[in-house]
DNA sequence: CGAGTTGTTGAAATGACTCAATGTTAGTGG
DNA sequence: CCACTAACATTGAGTCATTTCAACAACTCG
């Protein structure tokens, strides 16, 4: 990929904020490019964490497989978005495995060199931090959903995200622009794919989406929110009594 | 609290590893102490997160008050720990409150002191980045265990947490040393006070352990963890399997 | 075309929740 | 020291959302 595209796709990504345009240059110039097929592993969960990442071409998920041999999606990555960034730190392992849905393209640097960076450039460090700390106050977030929601107001939320993070306008809404299957919408939102199966196809009869195999297209956003937080049973009470 | 004393507690906390005992005191120095009393609220959720602190006496509870009322209760505080450490970065707010569960005791510093002492001492932000991502990593493990276990091996595991965090040894076991009730456990598990209530009583006739009214012994530590990672139906197909 | 992947649907089973009633314990104040 | 009260805990019965499993339908790709 030309270094111009490069350039401009790690000014846009959140560790590399109020970097000078030097610095990221300089930061591109110790880069190292990867290339990867549609369903090999960028990352092995448990293996030594070493490497850190900036996605340029291609798509990712975030698997965690349980002991008991369940599988867990935690987000996708999409272009333009880190991954890896505990690499920084020494001794850490990868608490779950990256597998390419496309081809990828990534950018790497060894931990090592993103260390010594930190020190060339203070900023870096502090960006680090405050990713870190996003991402937790999101899970926090998630957590509580899972602990509190149901499994309808759970897809919802999760298409909503999906829809945020990858959403392309269409003719007829807007398109979630990732091969999902039932079984991955399952598994991102800890249920069955029978139950999603389901939920999709009532959503579908009511108008608020369209769907055909690994392809989901969102015509009532406002519904979906509605879903979210209007559908709750406690909260409804509390509604009636308003 | 005497200075000694409060200089060993922060020496062992997680964010001052590796700085000198005088970096430490020059800490200690720029940092104000703070009383609450039972039940009173040292952080309140959504607040402009301003302090960085660090528990010396007392335990408080972290709560988080989802949009429809419900309450969950995220992790205990003990002595030692710190909280808040997203005071050092600006624009954050608190994503959750902190609830005093005894009288508490705790140092305080302002994010703008905290920030400024990461430019003083730089291990002191790779501290606070290392501690955000072993964060991190706890709450993702967490999150796919809501998802994938069912309340009994969820409870249980609450349970081994929290042995692990206060467990004071006694005659017939450990105890938990915290006032926990049903509802509490409840609301860290994410199930009902019933359930909790429920599975302890069982627990307590199997052997397991020993409760009376805010009291938790456990007996059978093996007896637990075992609960964790055998109980589960997909596994015991596979170990079945072997 | 055919084979494997993906999606749908129904019926039965079930884990967990809700709610109401009741029992138990720890404080409080007289 | 006792009675009283509020907080905490137990228990049972009914209900519900979700899972499980099996069978089948539809699509896609080589």
């Amino acid at each position: 990929m030309e270094r111009e595209r490069l350039l401009e796709i790690l000014k846009d990504n959140d560790v590399f904020t109020s970097l000078s345009s030097r610095a990221i240059g300089e930061m591109l110039d110790i880069s190292a490019t990867r290339i990867y097929a549609a369903s090999d592993l960028l990352i092995r969960q448990g293996d030594l964490a070493t490497g850190f990442n900036v996605m340029v071409r291609g798509r990712a998920k975030l698997l965690q497989i349980t002991p008991d041999g369940h599988q867990v999606l935690a987000r996708y990555i999409v272009p333009g978005q880190e991954f890896g960034l505990i690499a920084a730190l020494s001794d850490f392992t990868y608490p779950l495995s990256i597998e390419a849905v496309d081809d990828c393209e990534v950018l790497r640097w060894s931990g090592d060199a993103l260390a010594q960076s930190f020190v060339r450039y203070p900023q870096l460090g502090l960006n680090a931090l405050r990713i870190m700390a996003i991402r937790n106050q999101e899970m926090q977030r998630r957590y509580q959903e899972l602990l509190t929601d149901r499994v309808e107001q759970r897809v919802a939320q999760a298409l909503l995200r999906l829809v945020d993070q990858t959403g392309v306008t269409v003719e007829n809404g807007v398109l979630i622009n990732l091969p999902l299957t039932r079984a991955d919408l399952a598994e991102y939102t800890g249920t069955t794919l029978f139950s999603v199966s389901r939920i999709l196809r009532r959503w579908q009869l009511d108008g608020l989406l369209d769907t055909s195999r690994k392809r989901i297209v969102i015509c009532d956003l406002a519904g979906l929110h509605e879903i979210v937080d209007v559908m709750d049973p406690a909260s409804a009470v509390l509604a009636c009594g308003r």
